[in-house]
DNA sequence: CCGGCACGTGATACCGACTATCATTTGCGC
DNA sequence: GCGCAAATGATAGTCGGTATCACGTGCCGG
């Protein structure tokens, strides 16, 4: 447990680094025309808190005073607005994390659920190739990557 | 004796595909200790009779006479034995479809949802490469490439 | 600064996919 | 055949997610 942040630019940050991404978020989304509302506030700012990929239903929990449905829908916004990537485990269960923007796979720790974006392996181009001379025309394609971490495949 | 093959012709013909893989698999399950049952074989004879990826439910609808909880159950019997492979589409939908043994992936057409295999396509070693270099010791991976048939590519 | 209205919210009902339960049936080893 | 465990099937329940709709509120025009 522990970590493995991402590496965004942010340092010495004045406010604690969520706050930053909520706002971050809520003016992306007022620029599309979404109202900033507090409950909508509450979920950005509590999907920024996750340290790992989480379920529709642990955000749920995690914000007692917001409504269900309200969850949902805010999590359906952020996904679609690319905010928000959702992230396939092994055995089949969604879950969410913040986007790191862009088209990239994730690298998921089956015992901790730690996860990290799988650098330096462009397999569009494989793929893509591939697919032709199977006769079809590649349009995307969906990856995700089980293993262990450092910490935890040192046990 | 056998049977259970819908035939209309008089005479004999090599047996349908579907036949042969019905008696096929079930030999597998009787090996594992699985019971001959005519329900099981209803399953397995349907789902063999899938020209590309099922959902359980139109299997379900295939198969009036079968109880869904034993579709259900037959189903995920062929999983578990690896005689049945699950294909998760672009929009999430997981589906199924006769597996041709060994790990494989699939090439599914977004238009008319044919499915092949994609071949000559190694991204494993490539895979466990990059997750070394994040410090992830890789135990296995998801992969699905969606776009178009040569048929439906055509249009 | 205010009024209005459309967007957003939340309680709840609903839905679809799948699983658990359990009485009954059935394959199959003896 | 016999008997029992495995399998079945009707049904009820669960779970994750969505639709509904009355009410609240951000925000724009004035």
């Amino acid at each position: 447990m522990v970590a493995t942040t991402p590496k965004h630019s942010g340092h010495e940050h004045p406010r604690p680094r969520s706050a930053a991404v909520v706002d971050d978020i809520i003016s992306q989304l007022s620029g599309l025309g979404y109202r900033d509302t507090e409950p909508r506030r509450l979920v950005i700012s509590a999907v920024a808190a996750q340290g790992r990929p989480f379920t529709a239903e642990e955000l749920c929990s995690a914000l007692p005073c917001v409504g269900r449905a309200t969850v949902y829908r805010g999590l359906r916004l952020l996904v679609e607005t690319d905010q928000v990537c959702r992230v396939l485990l092994e055995d089949h269960e969604l879950r969410y994390q913040l986007s790191h923007q862009g088209h990239h796979h994730h690298l998921l720790c089956a015992v901790c659920g730690v996860s990290a974006d799988l650098e330096g392996c462009d397999v569009e181009d494989m793929l893509r190739e591939a697919a032709a001379t199977a006769g079809f025309k590649m349009s995307g394609h969906w990856l995700e990557v089980y293993g262990r971490c450092g910490e935890c495949a040192a046990d």
